[in-house]
DNA sequence: TATGAATGAGGGTTCATTCAT
DNA sequence: AATGAATGAACCCTCATTCAT
């Protein structure tokens, strides 16, 4: 009884996660305007199986950046107990976000659309992204290493656009654009 | 006859030329993918006449924006011939694409977008706005002010992406980013 | 064992009766179209158990409506036991007829669906309420009371249509209507 | 030019009415709920052809149904100016309108529905043909042939109930049945 | 040339029904 | 017996594109 009830849930747990790779792997091709049915038939379920997980295509969105934007906020915490100069960890960090926007997810696309159905994801950002960034930044500025002028929003908004790929602009010129960037919060000396 | 060829023509160029201001219009408010409809309610004509002047939405895209580049084009040039250090003058010629970009064309969007409908688009760009660019770059690095590892593709594809604006993120700060990614392309002292 | 088949049996019952309970409460609610979800949802049981309780919407609607309708056929032989005039007897069943249509049960609407789901219930209205008002009619015209040309069939359809009712269209309406419908149906003087 | 102007205005006029009778036939078939789809089949045109005429399911039910109302309206003042007592010009109204919601056009059943694709042939039900029944019933009111307590209203949501045929519930019973029912609404002596 | 009516593919969404556990 | 996850048919609606006039 136990046995086949948990087996039944951890079927259903199974076609959750093959939903959330199939969505993820969608929304690289071709945006996180793709058709659901697209991303049904990657996954190998139905189209009303899609509908029974993520009943709108915002909580699929958000389920599936939701644990990359986790793990950027659990590093910020780590890099800011590690014993290295605060501009370097930013920079770091920065890095690891690149990589989550360039590598795997298509966030870059998705972070700037004001399409409704990434209202969620927006707020996911805002509320946990940012503040880790800024507690970074704050580091940086106390260090006088970062220019107080810098606002964590505003730089991972700009982060996240130069991380929008496409034919010629490949991800490691997206890398050395933001470096560059960076090079730009620096304190004015 | 001569005059009613003649009076046929101009009537002829001025639908051509009323589509294409229907369209920039359009193209600000809804972006490239308005529907074709639209734009011709708004020009005043019939949807027959925008396949007619303009077959693919691409070159309609092409046409709206061609214009723009132009100026672009020959603003560097002039830049160029003005006397003032190389570094300013691309910071000039920047800030004024920058203001195309932003405040009146949607263009920032356009070039992100991987749609085959905007691969003309590109090329324009390709073709008359990074060599006019690069122009500037070469300039620049050759008075030892420009790191001479920037191309002008990738920092145009930079750019228009600093330039994709949202709610949270407004013309001001796009124009704060690239004047900072500008100056993380200095040559390192 | 016997008594663990017996609370078995005891705990089907309840189900089948807290799914009738739910479908008469939804059927008011939405009309007999109902999703069968919304029905199991508001008996608190799985989809599964209502289709094995009542494998076509048809059964569980007729299910819904037969014990109604048993009422009525017993108010029928009971009026005619008492010793009133023939015509009030029929009319004070008819009021007890609109009064189930009207009041708790959304029957109107279901008399006039022909919707294959509901002919059972039009079976059954045919072979247990036709037959009791039968009864009422005939001793009425035996009384010189009603009209011989009124049938039971023909009066309860149109007693069942004026019953459906709507946005300023209400119950007293309905029981105005009615109520001048059975004084055409007296015999003419 | 105006030939082949006017031919095309007449085709797209041909088009419409080919919609507006497929759709009465479907309606009376199927309800007023029948997909589109099966309209624009039975038409013979395709899907986006109906929405181009009727953008939205309102406007095709309340154009089907317009030309009946306005036609009983029109009877209702004829019968005014006739020189017959009121009571028999309500009746004969009354049966012109049970013709119309009986014998082609499914009126019937669209009055009842609440669904808010009906709100506008309710709408134009109160706003045209409400009025005409009030005007006729007024007289008889006056003439001492009608009781003063019938509202047109009313009437006319009672009639459009008891037109709503089914098996075993034919144009006859329901002709039959409106008389009865007219009967009822005599003053009483 | 210009028009805009017509077409139908495409994508969103709901829900009846099945079936493994 | 009960559950509820999964399926997919069926509808809705939008819009790019064609083509007769």
């Amino acid at each position: 009884m136990a046995d086949s009830l948990g087996a039944r849930q951890a079927a259903v747990q199974r076609n959750r996660e093959a939903l959330l790779a199939a969505a993820a792997a969608v929304f690289v091709e071709q945006g996180v305007q793709a058709p659901i049915r697209d991303i049904a038939g990657r996954a190998g379920v139905g189209l009303g199986t899609v509908y029974r997980h993520f009943p709108s295509r915002a909580e699929l969105v958000t389920a599936v950046y939701r644990h990359q934007i986790e793990e950027c906020v659990a590093l910020a915490a780590a890099l800011l107990a590690e014993p290295i100069p605060p501009g370097a960890a930013l920079a770091r960090w920065i890095d690891a976000f690149v990589e989550f926007l360039v590598t795997k997810h298509g966030l870059g696309v998705a972070l700037q659309s004001a399409d409704p159905s990434l209202l969620t994801l927006h707020t996911l950002m805002l509320d946990r992204l940012v503040p880790a960034c800024a507690s970074l930044i704050a580091a940086g500025v106390a260090a006088g290493e970062i220019d107080p002028e810098v606002t964590a929003y505003t730089l991972m908004r700009a982060v996240g656009n130069l991380c929008i790929l496409g034919a010629g602009y490949e991800r490691a010129d997206a890398q050395d654009m933001v470096a560059r960037l960076l090079v730009g919060c620096r304190r004015a000396p």
